[in-house]
DNA sequence: AACATTCATGATCTGTAGATCATTATCATG
DNA sequence: CATGATAATGATCTACAGATCATGAATGTT
């Protein structure tokens, strides 16, 4: 299950199915990542910014990592170019 | 290339990174990106935390997207993060 | 419908990120 | 070395994230 994300609002989503995948409640989430449940809830839903130490917390607590990688469309530069 | 992200400091190694193989400056960097050239500093340098929206404002100005994956098998903390 | 659980929202308060300007340090290169 | 370019640091100020508590809405279960 991988997912893209070029916004906050699909970080929000990512978290939301993991957390669901896990079938964990808000609450839960918030006891084992240490991250309130009301802040759960605006992320989910994407209501204003967050703090990347916070998302962290969570896809920790959710087993997930994330993957910085190219733009798979309307790359300016070409991928044996990167890196 | 794909680089793992656990923490905000993985991400200013990665924009670092991505930023030098596109020969930018971090000046040239604030300009495409309307992030500052002492902000991206203090992200690439880990210094203090970063809202996700700054993250992706750089990251879409480098032309890269970010990938939500449950944690590979391996080091969880790479050497240079311990202590 | 009633009840319990889960999620969303609203207020206040504290801490801090980012903008902005100025300055200092570091790196490159002639 | 000297000089210019690039990067880091420091101060101030504003905006807003997150903690915290309370409550309201939604969802589910019987």
């Amino acid at each position: 299950m991988k997912q893209l994300a070029r916004t906050p609002k699909d970080i929000g989503h990512a978290i939301r199915q993991a957390r669901k995948a896990l079938k964990l409640t808000q609450k839960e989430l918030a006891n084992r990542s240490g991250v309130w449940q009301e802040t759960i809830s605006k992320i989910e839903n994407d209501v204003g910014g967050t703090k990347i130490d916070t998302i962290f917390d969570l896809l920790a607590a959710l087993d997930l990592e994330i993957q910085i990688q190219p733009r798979t469309k309307g790359m300016a530069i070409p991928m044996d170019e990167l890196f």
